[in-house]
This record gives C-alpha cells, sequence and structure tokens, in this order.
DNA sequence: GTACAGATTGAG
DNA sequence: TCAATCTGTACT
C-alpha cells in the first residue's frame, strides 16, 4: 500500500468536500521515534463567516481564531471548558474562515478502545496542544495526513447535524455538516 | 483585573 | 439527558 502525504491541493478545496474527503484519511503524529497513527472517522464542518457556529462568524478575527483565515493545510487549535482540545484543520484560500473538526479516530486493534472516541480525547492522545497552532500539515515533521488509498464509497458516509452548537438558532444547528464513516463489515 | 463562554465528557 | 469543570479570551 502506498501512503501519500496530503498536499496544498487537498485542502484549497470547498470545505465540505475536504470534511467528506477526510473520511478513511489516516493522520500520523511522530513523537520522537515514536509513530501514533489514526484513521479520520468523524469530522464536522465550520463555514464562516456566514456560519454562525463558527467562530470567525461575520469576519470577526481573535488572536484566538485568527488560524482559521490560514489557507487550506493548517492546524487551527483552541481550548473549550477549559479543558479540551479541539483539532480543527483549515480548509480553502488564505483569508476565507473555513476549517474543519476533526472529531474521532479509529485506532489500529493494538490499542485500547475508545481512545480517541472524541474531539477532546483524540487530542490527548496525540499529545496536541497549543504549540500546534498554525502549524502547517504539508510540511511540520511531527504531524501530517496521508492518504492509504482506502476507497470510501459514498454511501459510507452518513451526515448528520453538528454537535453543541444548538445556541447558533436552529437554522445552523440543523445543517448537516457533520460527516461520520459507517463502521466497516468485516 | 475580572466575568464568562464553551465545537465536551462521563455518569445516570 | 444533564451538570461538572477551568483556562483563555475579551471586556472594563
Amino acid at each position: 500500500m502506498r501512503n501519500k502525504k496530503l498536499t496544498r491541493s487537498f485542502y484549497v478545496r470547498p470545505t465540505l468536500i475536504v470534511a467528506k474527503e477526510l473520511l478513511g484519511k489516516y493522520i500520523v503524529r511522530k513523537i520522537g521515534r515514536e509513530k501514533l497513527v489514526g484513521k479520520i472517522i468523524e469530522t464536522e464542518a465550520y463555514i464562516g463567516p456566514q456560519d454562525k457556529a463558527s467562530h470567525a462568524y461575520e469576519g470577526k478575527v481573535t488572536p484566538r481564531n485568527r488560524a482559521e483565515y490560514l489557507i487550506g493545510g493548517h492546524i487551527y487549535i483552541y481550548l473549550v471548558y477549559g479543558m479540551y482540545w479541539q483539532l480543527n484543520i483549515t480548509t480553502g484560500k488564505e483569508g476565507k474562515p473555513e476549517c474543519v473538526l476533526i472529531r474521532a479516530l479509529e485506532l489500529p486493534q493494538t490499542k485500547p478502545k475508545n481512545l480517541a472516541s472524541g474531539p477532546g480525547k483524540l487530542c490527548r492522545y496525540l499529545k496536541l496542544n497549543k504549540s500546534f497552532y498554525e502549524e502547517d500539515l504539508t510540511r511540520s515533521k511531527r504531524i501530517w495526513l496521508e492518504d492509504r488509498e482506502e476507497k470510501i464509497r459514498p454511501s459510507q458516509i452518513v451526515a448528520t447535524k453538528r454537535i453543541g452548537i444548538d445556541y447558533a438558532g436552529p437554522y445552523w444547528s440543523r445543517r448537516k455538516w457533520r460527516f461520520l464513516l459507517k463502521k466497516m463489515i468485516k
């Protein structure tokens, strides 16, 4: 199997497309000589400034969210609830505040289950923190994404409403911009 | 200096 | 379903 590192052209596309195509891709985190790998099985799209659930709603820029405006392929990471990191990958062109939240990973069978089964947990597992703010996934030596050429059929992708954003009102909270990969039957 | 949000989690 | 939990952010 050939492992291809995802390049800039993958990320610089419409956010909803990238969010769907990230499913089944592998995230690789290198810590010293150890390598942590997980398959992306759940994502969520945030499309500011029109998206009320986005931190960049109405084109707002703060020191916290400025990474969201970077060209696709960068990491936008921030803290929620004072304790959980959220890993986002920017998409689209420079100046477009769009990104994809990585919500869950599937780990190799050698690892305990549910170790990365939520946005906060996967960051804890991958040891991600503020030092990854604005990290470039196409250049970084410690974290990147790989295409292992696993075929994902459209029928395997489930779209549901996004989580935890009811404050954004019914219109935005009902957008089906959360994408999950159905469990493969082995 | 201080109020407060908050894209969660885990227990029930 | 629901509340505990705490630090960075964005105000005064």
